[in-house]
DNA sequence: CTGCATCCGGGCCGATACTG
DNA sequence: CAGTATCGGCCCGGATGCAG
C-alpha cells in the first residue's frame, strides 16, 4: 500500500494493515495459526493473489510469522491488533442488526460475537452450555463462573442447542430477538430459551450507541 | 467501497470505513467539527475529490453529519470510532520509533500522542506545563491533578518550552529520547528538561511491546 | 477563496487459469 | 495443497475547472 506519509501513529498503523483484507487476515489469525488453504476458507471472496500478496506483507511489518511448514501465526505484536479488531467489532454491534441476507457467515467468527457480548467477568451471570449450529461446524458457548467462553465442538450436557440461521441465532443469544421472533426466523429450540437471559444478568437489552440509519434504497444521489 | 459480503462485525464495520483516508478523516473531526478546507490542511496528500467522497459516504453511512453551511462533525456513533482510532495508536507506538523523515505534521496530531502516552489518571503524577512548538501552531501540553491534557494555543508560564522537529520532541516527552540525543537532534529546550520525568512517574521508559523488525532496505525479495 | 466536480493515467483489486 | 501468472476493471491520486 502507498504509505500515507503522514508522521502520525493512526496513519502509520494504517500503512501496515489499512490494506483491504488485511485486518481479516488478522482476525482469523487471532483465533491461532492457520494454514493457507484454511485462511482461504475463513475468508470467503478473497482471490488467492491477494492472500499471499497480504502474508507477505504483513510478514515483511513484522505482524505475520510463517512457522515452518506453512504455518501462519500473528507475532506478539500482531497479537496486540485484538484490542483494534474486538473495538472495530463493538462499534459496529448496530450494524449487525441488519439481517445476514447473503451474507458469507463462518461459524467460528461467533467467537467476536461472544468478545463484544460478554467480554470480562460477571459474577451475577448464571452458568449454562449452549451448543449453536449454524455454519459448517458446531460450537459451544460455554458460561462458568461469570465469564462466557466459545469453544469450537459440541458439548456433552448442552442446557440448550439452537439452530438456524445465523442472524437469528445470534439476535436470540443477544437478547435483541423474542423467542417468537427467533422461531419464526427459522431457529429451532432445544430446551429451555429463557435460560438464556442467564448470560446477561442486567435484564436490560444490551446497551446499544444511538444506531446508524439505514442508508436509503433509493439508490445513489443525483 | 465494495462490501465484504460477510456477517461479521469487524467485516461490516470495515465495509463503513475500511475505505482508504477514512479512519484519517475520523482523527480529524474526533478533535471537532471542521470546514472542508481545514480538512484538506489536516490531511495532507489526499485528493480533494476523494475527501468529497469520503465524507459523503460517512454521512450516508451515518458516521458523519453536515452542520448548517457545510460543517462536518461525527455523530454520536462515529464518536464512538474514538475507541478504535486510539486502540490502533497505542498498537503502532513502536512504528513511531522510526523518524519522521520526510512524512508530513501538523501540530494537533499530538493529542494522539499524548491519549496514547499519558492516558488516564495517576496520582502520582507532577504537576507541568509545556509549551511546544512543532509543527504549525504552538500546542501546550499540561499536567494537573494526575492527568495529561492537550490544548492548541501558547500558555503563559510553561516550565519548559520545546521547539523542534516532530519526532525528536515527542521522543524526549515519552522518555524514549535522552536530553543530549534530543539537542542533537535539533531540539531547542528552555527550562529544565530534567522535569519531564515528572509525567512518568514510573521513572521506566513506557513499556513497548516487542518492537517490529525492520523490513530489510535490500529492496523487494526475488 | 472555499467547496467541490470532472477528467484522465496508473496501480491495486478481483476472478480465473495454471503450476509444483 | 499452496501458492503464481495473467488480465480486465475499478479505485486512487493529481491536475484542472467552475460555481457561489
Amino acid at each position: 500500500m502507498r504509505s500515507y506519509g503522514q508522521y502520525c501513529a493512526l496513519a502509520r498503523a494504517l500503512d501496515v494493515v489499512g490494506d483491504r483484507w488485511a485486518l481479516l487476515v488478522v482476525r482469523e489469525l487471532l483465533q491461532g495459526p492457520r494454514r493457507y488453504g484454511e485462511l482461504l476458507a475463513g475468508l470467503p471472496g478473497i482471490a488467492t493473489n491477494l492472500l499471499a500478496d497480504r502474508l507477505r506483507s504483513l510478514e515483511d511489518s513484522g505482524v505475520v510469522t510463517r512457522d515452518q511448514g506453512a504455518e501462519y501465526a500473528l507475532t506478539p505484536w500482531g497479537e496486540g491488533l485484538h484490542d483494534v479488531v474486538y473495538a472495530l467489532g463493538r462499534w459496529a454491534r448496530p450494524l449487525m442488526s441488519r439481517p445476514a441476507g447473503t451474507d458469507e457467515f463462518r461459524s467460528h467468527w461467533l467467537s467476536s460475537f461472544v468478545v463484544a457480548l460478554f467480554e470480562g467477568v460477571d459474577p451475577r451471570r448464571g452458568d449454562l452450555a449452549v451448543e449453536i449450529h449454524v455454519g459448517e461446524r458446531p460450537m459451544a458457548l460455554i458460561s462458568s463462573g461469570g465469564r462466557v467462553h466459545l469453544t469450537a465442538g459440541t458439548t456433552s450436557t448442552p442446557d440448550i442447542t439452537l439452530t438456524g440461521p445465523p442472524d437469528a441465532v445470534i439476535g436470540l443469544i443477544a437478547g435483541a430477538v423474542s423467542r417468537g421472533d427467533a422461531e419464526h426466523l427459522g431457529v429451532v429450540i432445544d430446551g429451555d430459551a429463557r435460560a438464556l437471559s442467564r448470560l446477561r444478568p442486567d435484564s436490560a437489552v444490551s446497551p446499544r450507541l444511538s444506531p446508524p440509519r439505514q442508508p436509503e434504497a433509493s439508490g445513489k444521489r443525483p
